[in-house]
DNA sequence: CTGTTAGCGCCTTCAG
DNA sequence: CTGAAGGCGCTAACAG
C-alpha cells in the first residue's frame, strides 16, 4: 500500500507538502502541485483515513446497534440515519445484537473501541445493565425506541398511538376487542402499548375477557397462533382484534380466515407499524404510521449536534404517529 | 480518552507490559497483572483498536456497498453476511450508493480509504467504470448479484429461474403470457430474467403482443402502472402475467383486482424473489426464492478466504433457487 | 512557499 | 519477566 512518504520521495518534496496538496491547506507551488498530482496519479495513491483519524481524533464513523437486521422497520430508521449522516460525511458501522442482551453490551463495547464518533442504540429493553452500559460509554450516544433515562432518545409515542387506535375501534362498533401483544421485556411495544389499549377501553367502559388477551413473540406465524389461542380460550368472541405490530395482525388475518371468518364483517383487524405489506393485504389492514424513516434522521441529527458540541446534554424527542384507516376496520 | 500510556503509568510498568496482559501475549508478573487490572478496572480504559489497525494494517471491518438499505432483500442479504462476519470478528461498514452509479463509485473509494480488509460490492450493473473501479480497489472485492469479469461474485441463477418459472406458468395451460420487467441496465433482474421467460415462450411456441410486455422501476406502484398500461395496450388480453419481483407483482394484482378481475380465475400472476408479503397476499404470490441470506453468507465466506490468503484469487459461485408454487397460478 | 519535528495509541523486536 | 526504541501513516505547529 503506497503512504503519504511514497509520495513524498517521488515527488521530491516533503510529506508535509503533500499534505498540504491532499487538503488544500496552505500554499503549494504550482510545480510542487503537478509533480505531486502526477505521482498520486501513477500510484493510485489513497489517503489513510485511518491514521488521518488517530492524528485527528475523529473517525467520521458512526455505530448503530440494532436488534436485528433483516427486519422492515430497521431498514426503514437506518436508512434515514445513513441519508443524514451520509450528508454530513459520516458512514455507519452496524452492529446487530440479534436480540441477545449481553451481544448488546459487547457491540457497544466494540464500538466504542473502535472510537466511533457516536452510537445510536436502536434498544428494545431498559434492563440496568444496558443502562450501566450506555452510562460508561465515552463517546455521545443516543437511543431510539426506548426512552432511556439522561441520555438523549427519540422515541415513538407508543401509548398514545395505542389509545388512539383503540378508539377508533371503539368508534366504529366494536366493544368487544381482543388483543396481541408483546413480551413486557419490551417496554414500548410489550407495556406501553398494551397499556394505551387498556386506557381507552377502561375509559369507554369497555372490559376484556381474559381469553380475549393473547401474548406473542414478533413473527407473523406467531401471529398465526396467538389468534387461534385468542378462538379457542375466548368464552365470547370479540368483533374485533388489535395486534401491536403488523405482521401479528397479518397472521391474525391468515387465521381468521382460514377458520372460515368474514373479514371485516365477523371480525375486524387492527395492526401497529405501517409496514409496506400492510397496504396490500386482504383486507387492506388499518394500522398506525410511526415514520420511522424520520425516527431514524432525527435520532442522527441529535447525535450529530452533541458531537460537534452544539447541543443540550440530552434531547428528547418524542416522534409523531398518523392512523391509517383502512378495510380491516368497519 | 485514556491510553495505553496512562494505564502503564498508573500501574507503574511499561506501557510494553500493559500490552502483554492485554494481548495476553508473553510472561507478566502476578503483581504486575494485579495492578495493571485494577488500574484497567478503575479507569475504565478501552484499547483502541484504532491504533492497533494502523499498527497490525487490518481493521477487522469489511465494507458492504448495496444499492439501497431499506429494501427487503438487502437487508436478507447483509444479514446473511453479518453472521458470518461477526462470527469471525469482523464488522460492517455499510456503504449505500441510493442507486446512483458515481456514488457507488465514490463509497468503493471512501471505504478503501478507511482501509478495510474487504468488500462486497451488491452490484446492479456492470457498467465500464464500475469495473475500472474495482479493479484499481486494493482490498479484495466479492461481488453479490452481477456476474462482473475477473472478480469473485456470486450470482444469482436468474437466467433459469425465470424459465423455470415461466415453463411453470405454461404448464398450468397459460399459453398468453404478460411480463412486466425493469431496466436493462440492471443486468441480472432487467436482461437475464427477461431472457429466462423469453427463451421459454419461444421453446413452446409461443409469441407475446407487444403490449403485454412492460418496464417499470422497483416500486408497487410502479407495478399497478404497469399493469395498467399492459391492459391499455392489449389487444388480446393475457390470461398470465409474470412480474420480476414480487412487489411489482403485488402492484399487478392490485390494478387487476382494482379493474374487477377475478384472480387467479381471470388472469393468473407470479413474482420474483419470495418476499415476505408473498405469502400473505390474497391469491398467495406464486414466486421463485432466491435464498438471499445464504447469497449474504457465501458471499461473506469468500471474502474472508481470501483475506485469509487461502483461496483461489477468482472463485464464482451460483446460487440455487427454488419454486415457491401458490394460489396466484392456477 | 517548504521542510523539520513531534506526536496520535499501539505492537514488536531486541536487549537486558 | 520487563523496558527502551522504533515505526504504522498522517497532520500541525514552528521555523525558516
Amino acid at each position: 500500500m503506497v503512504t503519504i512518504n511514497d509520495i513524498a520521495r517521488r515527488a521530491g518534496v516533503s510529506r508535509t507538502t503533500v499534505s498540504r496538496f491532499i487538503n488544500e491547506s496552505g500554499y503549494v507551488s504550482e510545480k510542487a502541485r503537478e509533480n505531486i498530482s502526477r505521482v498520486i496519479e501513477a500510484t493510485g495513491y489513497v489517503p489513510s483515513e485511518q491514521a488521518k483519524s488517530l492524528r485527528l481524533k475523529r473517525t467520521k464513523v458512526i455505530g448503530v446497534v440494532i436488534p436485528k437486521i433483516s427486519t422492515e422497520t430497521m431498514s426503514r430508521v437506518v436508512n434515514g440515519m445513513d441519508e443524514v449522516l451520509q450528508q454530513e460525511g459520516y458512514q455507519i458501522l452496524l452492529a446487530s445484537s440479534s436480540l441477545d442482551k449481553e451481544k448488546e453490551i459487547e457491540q457497544l463495547k466494540l464500538l466504542e473501541s473502535r472510537r466511533v464518533d457516536g452510537i445510536i442504540l436502536v434498544a428494545t429493553n431498559r434492563e440496568p445493565e444496558l443502562l450501566e452500559a450506555v452510562k460508561n460509554l465515552s463517546v455521545p450516544v443516543v437511543a431510539v425506541g426506548q426512552h432511556l433515562p439522561d441520555i438523549s432518545s427519540v422515541v415513538y409515542n407508543d401509548y398514545e398511538a395505542a389509545k388512539s387506535l383503540t378508539k377508533e375501534i371503539l368508534r366504529a362498533g366494536h366493544t368487544k376487542i381482543g388483543f396481541i401483544g408483546v413480551d413486557e421485556a419490551d417496554y414500548s411495544v410489550g407495556v406501553l402499548r398494551k397499556k394505551g389499549f387498556l386506557d381507552a377501553l377502561k375509559e369507554n367502559g369497555c372490559s376484556v375477557e381474559s381469553g380475549w388477551m393473547q401474548t406473542a413473540s414478533f413473527s407473523i406465524s406467531a401471529g398465526e397462533e396467538a389468534a387461534a389461542r385468542l378462538l379457542d380460550q375466548s368464552k365470547t368472541l370479540p368483533t374485533a382484534v388489535l395486534a401491536v405490530t403488523d405482521r401479528l395482525a397479518v397472521g391474525v388475518m391468515q387465521t381468521l380466515r382460514k377458520e372460515g371468518f368474514d373479514l371485516p364483517g365477523e371480525m375486524a383487524v387492527a395492526g401497529m407499524g405501517a409496514s409496506d405489506m400492510s397496504a396490500y393485504v386482504t383486507p387492506a389492514l388499518t394500522t398506525v404510521d410511526y415514520y420511522y424513516e424520520e425516527a431514524g434522521k432525527v435520532s442522527a441529527g441529535i447525535l450529530l449536534k452533541a458531537i460537534t458540541g452544539r447541543a443540550k446534554k440530552v434531547e428528547k424527542s418524542q416522534m409523531d404517529y398518523r392512523l391509517l384507516k383502512r378495510d380491516s376496520l368497519r
